[in-house]
DNA sequence: GCATACTGGTTTGCAATACAAACTTGTATG
DNA sequence: CATACAAGTTTGTATTGCAAACCAGTATGC
């Protein structure tokens, strides 16, 4: 089988970005979305991510453009912060909405 | 890092049913939610997957004891009918729900 | 009646993932 | 100065998602 049938996704579910949709990134992206910018320590709490797994995240994030990653010291101590792109807030609406009108085409009961 | 943090997780993101959450599948259940029973020919049209891609989606839908596979024929032609069991169907309705929630704690703006 | 094509699937091979453990680099501390 | 700690990154691995290749059985051409 080489191209798939015309697929026609009535509901629009294939075309949701896999980037957001992934529950740790979802999560990550919700979290910047709402505070503008965060440094990385605090997004592993509040994420409950482990370490690395947050770090590659982040990254993948990043290469996406949805993410800016800022290396700084604040004092002696590295402080990654993380913040939005503008390419990022608008994925992250545009997820938002393509979920709203997924769940809205959702059989009732 | 053995165990990671307490995770708070309050937008509940973390624990979504990844079985439902792929795409390929959250079309799928959706589909078998709302016709009540389906044959394979038939969900791959209304898919658009690959034949090898719907029947791996299927079987793990089955494994998990979402989906009953039925396996018949209709004089010559086998023909497989696919159903939500029970427990598939409470399990949409639950991710159904985990969904409108999730959507609604977004931040708005 | 045998090859050839088609139908309805399953198995196989592979690239990409998600995850945590192990490592790294640098600072603070006994 | 060794030992612990903090902030990340890299590495190893098991699981996935995907389509190509395969397989069994039926219909069709000759």
């Amino acid at each position: 089988m080489t191209a798939p049938n015309p697929a026609p996704d009535r509901h629009g579910i294939s075309s949701v970005d896999r980037l957001i949709h992934e529950p740790a990134r979802m999560l990550i992206v919700t979290i910047l979305y709402a505070v503008e910018s965060a440094d990385f320590v605090y997004l592993l709490r509040e994420t409950g991510l482990t370490k690395g797994n947050l770090s590659a995240h982040l990254s993948k994030l990043e290469e996406a453009g949805y993410v800016d990653i800022d290396k700084s010291f604040r004092g002696k101590v590295p402080q990654t912060l993380l913040r939005l792109t503008p390419q990022g807030r608008a994925a992250f609406q545009a997820y938002r909405e393509k979920l709203r009108q997924i769940i809205q085409s959702f059989p009732k009961e």
